[in-house]
DNA sequence: TAAATGATTTGATTTAAATCAATTGTAATT
DNA sequence: AATTACAATTGATTTAAATCAAATCATTTA
């Protein structure tokens, strides 16, 4: 459950080059021959279901890049509640920190791959390379309009509204990784729903049930849901 | 209620040089040489109580910088209720977008002056500053880390805990920012905290009236508050 | 000063979601 | 196939906060 493995060097030389998520990612500003140093900057690591990325509590050395499969982060209040901040997919960055610590902690979901970076030796090449610190700026930003508009959710939204906009949102981030929008997987547990909406795990299931009612979405299996009616999704989801 | 005013561009030469608030603001990191060409590309703007100084709906164009004066941002969803992201003080900066419209709408509390800056020449000018792009880079991930401390608040804590912290909060920023701590000023309404903490106006009243009762607080009036107990108020917070 | 308006507080009732409890479903292990 | 363990669903009850309603307080205006 713990200490990542580093893939062989000998075919990280075109690590960068060969990465199919990289359109997705901040690197995609870097040209050919800036990618060649940029690439020895960082390392590719995997980690395997549940496994921890790294703890809330941790000094923060490092940035990640997810490049395969799913990370959710998470902030553990002081008796014991958990708040799920968001689910990451490939091409999300992750690893944000405040007074030296992460700000929140990570846990892969499934197998998971990514793009390790050293802090300073990421800062040292942003200050290099005014096209990078604009994207991160850029995408960072990107973030913090995402976080607000969870804000909205979380402040004013009810149990349905919220599970159908996560849906909702889902199908839509899917699309434009390029990914089949339609039956979708969704491979974190109702717990983790839950964690992530603000509500219980039985008003999760319940909400599902609802939907599943009223002919918005079939439920395929627990990880697996159709999406009948977009229309009406949309419509719940405010 | 609208068009607001510029300053005399007979003082505005030292404008950036004089500001009171700059060693808080994402201007702190440029040199008295930078300053000068910086303050060309923004103007000092006035606003009074309750004036709207952008709507989510405007094309983005402008960032602004308070100088002066409280800010309050916030969604309007679609059926009318409001979400307020954000109640800004002194030396923060607002205005983040998404494809070109604002996240959000701005209106001031009280009377308030702001750095106005045309996106595309802050842009154009960051282009040039690395240490400024670093700085804004670093702002807005600190940004990013409250809004995600917030979505922990709004999804797991109870109306007692989200007042509690929200006091608390007001206290430690004005200490930040070098004002009295202690009896503390609240600008905003109750139905503007109530919207801000994701309840209800009676809900935030009745919380106010239960930390008066149980001697963490003294409400010298409606908008005036006195912090008894730091402790208990700490523990309350969570 | 009185009237009027708006903001805030307090009380009574309702409601959405949490909690408590049991059951069903699914996958892993022997 | 039976056992175990865990995940998800469904039902009954409780509860925290919303809603509905009225009273109080503060500020502005006549």
């Amino acid at each position: 459950m713990n200490s990542a493995q580093l893939t062989n060097p000998e075919t990280s030389h075109t690590r960068c080059s060969l990465c199919k998520i990289r359109s997705y990612s901040f690197c995609r500003c870097l040209h050919d021959d800036e990618l060649k140093v940029f690439q020895e900057i960082s390392t590719e690591k995997k980690y395997e279901n549940n496994q921890n990325i790294f703890l809330q509590q941790d000094e923060s050395v490092n940035l990640f890049n997810i490049t395969e499969g799913n990370v959710k982060i998470y902030q553990l209040l002081n008796d014991g509640r958990i708040q799920i901040i968001g689910f990451l997919y490939p091409g999300d960055f992750f690893g944000s920190y405040k007074n030296g610590k992460y700000n929140y902690s990570a846990d892969a979901i499934g197998n998971v791959r990514a793009c390790v970076f050293d802090q300073e030796k990421l800062d040292k090449y942003i200050e290099k390379n005014m096209s990078l610190a604009k994207e991160l700026l850029h995408l960072t930003s990107h973030e913090l309009t995402l976080a607000q508009d969870r804000i909205s959710v979380l402040g004013k939204f009810g149990a349905t509204e919220r599970l159908g906009k996560f849906i909702f949102n889902i199908s839509e981030q899917r699309k434009r990784i390029g990914w089949k929008n339609n039956p979708i997987s969704l491979p974190m547990t109702r717990q983790d729903i839950a964690d992530y909406l603000g509500l219980t795990i039985e008003t999760v299931s319940r909400e599902f049930s609802k939907l599943k009612i009223s002919n918005v979405i079939k439920i395929l299996n627990s990880k697996q849901i159709f999406i009948t009616d977009f229309e009406k999704l949309s419509s719940i989801s405010s």
